[in-house]
RNA sequence: GGGCACUUAGCUCAGUGGUAGAGCGUCUCGCUUACAUCGAGAAGGUCGUGGGUUCGAUCCCCUCAGUGCCCACCA
């Protein structure tokens, strides 16, 4: 009766179907797992992985059905193993993303976020973010994942706040967090500062300009190589390596050739002896090394650090470059001081910072902000972030599925710098610090303890000085999105409505993420999730690539090369979609898929209905077990089946995916299909014993590749178990 | 300036210490009642160069060449 297949599988009429039914059926919650999936030994053993939370700004893209395929894959094949599975769905708000995203969004109308009150900037964002996030979360079941979504989480939930604020609580008890003036990125255009990490080097071709330094005492002068003339106004010293020609004049004055005032000449081996003149301008404001010496050399030189470039980047205080924009101020002030060159300057190819979003030049600014100390011991004992880290992933308490990204990682925290987690945006969560203001004024009777009152305040909750009556402020920065998302593993399973899921499922199984994200957010969780936890927020990481187009090319707008995974889904079906992502791509390198590649697994569904069909039609609705005699093929048929079901099994258990993936493709198609069935046809018409044991083996076979294809092709083959046992069992919760 | 990879069929990529694989593409047949989103068959590679280890290397080691990526406060 159920017989009546149509002769193609048709993935729109039922994708949203069985989405539906897997949803109802509460499996997708490690709460409601059935009584009867027993737990392969070793287990009950719990499966976790947190999903990385996408950006809810805007629609999800090709790299996103990549997460959610590997994802689901490895969840479904647990879940269906008998591991009590959780897979925990999360949004991100993604601050400075979004808020860049909304900002084009904006210009695009014709208008900017400047000038929108704070507040009101805020809750349009926070709309266009939670209309993002809500579309985001159907698109994410039309892939298929099997999430459970009573446990979905979102960065700005009050409760992860409450985690993240406890963190840096903790961080600055610990003296991990520090807010300090520092030489720090300003993006000019976003009118925000950067970690070292949101900057990108590009290569621009400027001016190097050398400028004698008038020394009246020796009469004579040092000459300085410079590509930036227009910050001479601000240079208070002059630096010269202990080796250079120059070393004579150490401990003499020059003069600032722009601003007349005295200069003093110190001595500092970071001056690059092999580049430009062996002594450098010192302009601590506007230059992370100059800020460096001029700290070191405090001492001896005797004006104070002074700010020429505003924060949109034009020349102020500067005299005559007052008002102008840093390229123009440059040419005047190359003009100004013609008569001091020493030659002529010198074309230069150099790297620049800019922005990484928007490619503006960053303007070094040296600015109040919170920084993470990630090299320094905290007070309460211990190791620093870094080596917490450092030696998890030496000590293999965190595996990385690919070598060469344990590598990288090792490499990259070898360098690490402190970490500037202030952002001067709108869209964010403000840091929980709170400044006393006006000053305090004691009350009566409290003058002496005036000398107890401190600027700040590190508090979730607005407080109150002890000592008199101002109020304090909240400080209007708000945190680096990656120092919240940074603890997202722990801050979720510390906030789900089960209070048992932090005891039983972190340190959670595998993080799957892509590659680019090593540092800005692997890296963080890490560190951050050992400091706070004691223990690794993840045993393995699995790092995938960029998708890229057919020709190797990245995806783009502009090349109109971008393939949309729900117009892909809607065309060819999810379960095609899926297995072109993970066939023939190895963890950690770029996946390349194309609508043939689409196409191609598209007919495999196909294929797949049709075998189904095909058997159901020749053997029936039941398999008669118990007193068939295989024959000797059939036998050597099931043998062949069970010899693929291990090295497929291996093939999952060991990341390969690809290689599982395409095992299943070879041998469904070119050997069951292809082979086994064509063979069976005659035996089948003959009816009698051979008959009986071909529908037995060719029954088992179906079954058994249904099941291990689930995890990839999750749609058409529970579809088609559905047909099987007439809606009577879930193939979701089979065993495997 | 440091570091990490890659170089296998026309294209995109897998893979293994023991006579080379997939998908797509190409060619030749076939509308055979599961499927033309199909079937049968075929062509196509000295696995970048030069050495070494080994009984034996595409796979291990070194050299060179080309390509890509990451990191970096040479003003």
């Amino acid at each position: 009766m159920m017989k009546e297949l149509p002769p193609q599988y048709n993935p729109k009429e039922t994708e949203d179907k069985i989405y539906e039914l897997w949803e109802k059926s509460g499996y997708f919650s490690p709460d409601n797992l059935p009584s009867d999936t027993k737990p392969y030994p070793p287990s009950p053993k719990p499966f976790c992985i947190i999903m990385p939370p996408p950006n809810a700004n805007g629609a999800l893209h090709v790299g996103h059905a990549l997460f959610v395929t590997l994802q689901d894959i490895m969840i479904r094949h647990k879940r269906m193993r008998g591991f009590k599975t959780l897979w925990l769905p999360g949004a991100d708000h993604a601050g400075f993303e979004t808020q860049v995203v909304y900002n084009k969004k904006l210009e695009r109308e014709g208008h900017s976020l400047w000038g929108i009150p704070h507040d009101k900037l805020y809750k349009e964002i926070l709309d266009f973010t939670l209309k993002n996030k809500s579309r985001m979360e159907s698109q994410i079941r039309k892939l298929g994942a099997s999430c459970d979504w009573s446990r979905e989480k979102f960065t700005l939930d009050e409760d992860i706040k409450a985690v993240v604020y406890d963190t840096f609580e903790m961080l600055y008890k610990d003296g991990l967090i520090y807010r300090a003036e520092r030489p720090v990125n300003w993006c000019v255009k976003h009118q925000t500062t950067l970690s070292d990490l949101e900057i990108k080097y590009e290569e621009r071709e400027d001016k190097l300009y050398f400028v004698k330094y008038e020394i009246p005492e020796m009469r004579s002068y040092i000459e300085v190589a410079t590509t930036r003339p227009e910050t001479i106004p601000a240079d208070i010293a002059i630096a010269v390596n202990p080796k250079s020609k120059w070393k004579k004049f150490i401990g003499k004055t020059a003069v600032n050739p722009m601003t007349q005032i005295d200069l003093a000449i110190v001595s500092d081996t970071r001056v690059d002896l092999s580049f430009g003149t062996g002594a450098l301008k010192i302009t601590p404001h506007h230059d992370a090394l100059d800020f460096e010496i001029y700290e070191t050399h405090k001492k001896e030189i005797v004006s104070k650090p002074v700010s020429v470039i505003n924060q949109f980047g034009k020349l102020m205080g500067a005299g005559t470059l007052g008002g102008l924009k840093v390229k123009e101020a440059r040419e005047k002030a190359a003009l100004i001081l013609r008569p001091n060159f020493a030659k002529e300057p010198e074309p230069y190819k150099h790297q620049v910072s800019v922005c990484y979003k928007c490619g503006t030049i960053i303007e070094p600014r040296v600015l109040a902000q919170w920084f993470i100390k990630m090299t320094e011991k905290p007070k309460s004992g211990g190791k620093s972030l870094r080596d917490l880290a450092v030696d998890a992933v030496k000590q293999k308490k965190v595996k990385f599925v690919t070598k060469k990204f344990e590598k990288i990682f090792l490499h990259w925290m070898k360098n690490l710098r402190d970490w500037n987690i202030s952002r001067q945006i709108v869209w964010g969560i403000p840091i929980p610090a709170w400044f006393h203001e006006p000053k305090c004024i004691p009350r009566k009777g409290y003058e002496k303890d005036i000398v107890k009152c401190r600027e700040y305040i590190i508090s979730g909750t607005k407080p109150v000085c002890e000592f008199c009556d101002a109020q304090f402020v909240q400080d209007t920065d708000v945190f680096d999105t990656w120092f919240s998302s940074g603890q997202w593993p722990y801050a979720t399973l510390m906030t789900t409505s089960n209070k048992k899921d932090f005891g039983a499922f972190y340190p959670t199984d595998i993080m799957e993420t892509g590659w680019d994200i090593l540092f800005f957010w692997v890296a963080r969780m890490i560190m951050l999730g050992l400091y706070r936890t004691g223990k690794v927020p993840f045993k393995t990481i699995y790092l995938h690539g960029l998708v890229r187009d057919k020709d190797r090319q990245k995806m783009s707008k502009s090349k109109g090369n971008v393939i949309d995974p729900l117009g892909v889904s809607e065309l060819y079906g999810t379960d095609a979609l899926r297995m072109a992502l993970v066939a023939g791509n190895a963890a950690g390198n770029d996946p390349v898929i194309s609508e043939e590649k689409i196409k191609g697994y598209r007919n495999f569904a196909n294929k797949i209905w049709n075998v189904s069909r095909f058997v159901l039609m020749k053997t029936g609705d039941e398999i008669s077990k118990g007193k068939i005699s295989l024959t000797a093929k059939d036998k050597k048929g099931l043998k062949e089946l069970a010899n693929i079901k291990k090295s497929v099994t291996k093939d999952i258990e060991a990341y390969k995916f690809h290689l599982a993936a395409e095992k299943l493709y070879h041998y469904f198609w070119h050997t069951f299909a292809d082979k086994i069935i064509e063979e069976s046809k005659s035996r089948l018409e003959k009816g009698g014993k051979e008959a009986e044991s071909a529908t037995y083996m060719l029954r088992t076979i179906l079954e058994g590749s249904l099941k291990m294809l689930h995890p990839f092709m999750p749609f058409v083959t529970e579809e088609i178990w559905q047909k099987l046992y007439g809606g009577k069992k879930m193939l979701m919760v089979e065993k495997w």
